[in-house]
RNA sequence: GGCGCCGUGGCCGAGCGGCUAGGCAGGGGCCUGCAAAGCCCCCUACUCCGGUUCGAAUCCGGACGGCGCCUCCA
């Protein structure tokens, strides 16, 4: 089964296939380095990490692009406002920005182009519209006519039209356009004096490129003209990605991205989340309050990716919660499969698969569904319900079989690869099981003797004791297990 | 003003004409010395008002409420 989305372009669900058999081509809007990218950010890098992943699960080979933008306002502003470079500004964000990737489990793409190293590329590109009779140079400075493309506006049936009268197209003063709907392609003349930091010399004398150029120039070097997939945030679809396709598709007189997917934005406690609100968390503020990192990866992919997520710490808590409960499922299939510590009991004479054609069958069942729901628009929600009954019922039959060891192993070898395979698309358990807290050794041989301390009070059966020993460890945030084959400990997260 | 999205049980969040998603929380039970983990049962909802239909959370119209975008915010 192929895949639909809902396409931007067009705006309905399609189905989904590659221009070139088993490759997709993806480019992803990535961030500008002037600052630490917040949650709402990863929301959006979150979803399409789960695209790619999914992409991949369907048995594509994924090339992505993901460009970082290290020129524009902002970046210049802070540079200028410090007295550094361009680079000792941007350099810092950049590497803070992957290592919250990596936190959050993040796969790594295949390009992450800077907008400074591709100017050449812009320029190339600049050139190209000028001699296709597109671009029009005014006081240094070139800028996209848009009334000579019949296309503007495509994306979103904009109508070229309904932009003469919006406010706020006017008070551009910098500029001096034609028309105040056109846009800069490259930003030179008097511009150039306050944003020394980011000179670059081209044909129509110094400056820089204008904001939607890098895009258009590193996707069609890294991925061709015409590619599969662009994605990125709503806010990005006027003017960043109209004008990125009227420039791109002016240019080379193809179609550019097939598909447009966006991401519509995180709220936090129910508001809008914004740098200059203020009200934003960051991956590195949420880990120092204890949170998870899979909990956070699991909040930001629960909900569906074209509906306003809301953040709020009381459903980190519960994803937190969530997550443990798959992360304890996958745990007890680990263990049963190696036959230890539960259900070690049974005699290991009994080598048959008595129970587990059971557990085969339905396996089939979730993969059916979880694949349905993703094929559907990317259903995660649809797609975690079903892990969750895979969790549930697997749980169950383990409950069932517990007294054969060799049946459970059995259910275990069924279940575990299906398990995996999913989070192969969520990444959470993967992610989960690098965050298990390892006690220090100290820590651990002290746990150890409390438990035998217990395990001796038990035996005893004062019980008293042995709960006075269980309370001291849950002090010291370890908590236990009575199982069959004997006690198990684990360290609680620290988030409260 | 223009364009668009959304209002679902205590909370989060799917579903989008009939067949009571899922998670978290809560209550009861099984298991356990007691717990923990797990399983079973219960809590059966769709902002409001009209309409279409044999049948609507799901379609249409309206009201109310929330949110987003409308030239450098993912």
């Amino acid at each position: 089964m192929s895949p639909r989305f809902y396409n931007t372009l067009g705006r309905k669900v399609e189905e989904f296939a590659p221009l070139e058999q088993g490759t997709v081509r993806m480019y992803t809007c990535g961030p500008t380095v002037y600052d630490q990218a917040h949650i709402g950010n990863f929301r959006s890098f979150v979803w399409e990490d789960l695209l790619r992943r999914y992409l991949e699960w369907k048995g594509w080979r994924v090339i992505q692009v993901m460009n970082i933008t290290d020129v524009d306002d902002r970046t210049i502003r802070t540079a200028v406002e410090r007295g550094e470079s361009l680079e000792q500004v941007t350099a810092p964000v950049e590497a803070a920005f992957f290592e919250d990737w990596r936190t959050l489990g993040l796969e790594e793409v295949e390009h992450k182009p800077r907008a400074t190293e591709h100017v050449a590329r812009m320029i190339e590109l600049v050139e190209r519209l000028e001699s296709e009779g597109y671009a029009y140079v005014r006081n240094g400075s070139v800028y996209f006519a848009i009334d000579r493309f019949p296309g503007y506006g495509r994306l979103i049936d904009l109508d070229p039209e309904s932009l003469r009268a919006g406010s706020r197209v006017e008070g551009d003063e910098e500029y001096s356009k034609d028309d105040p709907r056109d846009f800069v392609l490259w930003k030179g003349g008097e511009r150039i004096s306050e944003s020394d930091v980011a000179i670059w010399d081209s044909p129509w004398g110094p400056g820089r490129p204008g904001w939607h150029l890098e895009c258009s120039a590193m996707a069609m070097q890294y991925l061709g003209e015409t590619f599969d997939i662009h994605t990125g945030g709503v806010d990005n679809i006027f003017p960043h990605h109209v004008n990125e396709m009227a420039q791109s598709e002016a240019a080379t007189g193809k179609p550019f991205a097939r598909f447009w997917l966006h991401a519509a934005h995180l709220l936090v406690d129910g508001a809008k989340m914004s740098k200059s609100l203020g009200n934003f968390h960051t991956i590195p503020s949420l880990v120092a309050q204890g949170y998870r990192p899979s909990s956070i990866r699991f909040l930001l992919l629960s909900g569906h990716h074209r509906q306003q997520l809301n953040f709020t710490l009381e459903g980190l808590d519960r994803a937190s919660r969530a997550v443990d409960r798959l992360y304890e499922f996958d745990r007890r299939l680990r263990e049963v499969e190696a036959g230890s510590p539960i259900g070690q009991s049974e005699g290991a004479g009994d080598s048959g698969d008595t129970g587990t054609a059971g557990a085969g069958s339905v396996a089939g069942s979730w993969r059916e569904s979880f694949e349905a729901a993703l094929d559907d628009d990317l259903n995660v929600a649809d797609a975690l319900a079903a892990t969750f009954e895979l969790v549930r019922e697997g749980n169950s039959m383990l409950d069932v079989a517990a007294d054969s060891a060799a049946e459970s192993a059995g259910i275990a070898r069924e279940l575990r690869p299906v398990l995996a395979e999913f989070d192969r698309v969520f990444g959470v358990l993967a992610l989960r099981a690098t965050e298990e807290k390892t006690a220090d050794l100290d820590l651990a041989s002290w746990v150890e003797g409390q438990l035998l301390a217990r395990a001796d009070a038990r035996k005893q059966r004062d019980f008293a004791l042995a709960d006075r020993f269980r309370d001291e460890l849950l002090e010291r945030g370890v908590t236990i297990e009575d199982t069959p084959a004997g006690p198990r400990w684990r360290l609680a997260d620290d988030s409260d």
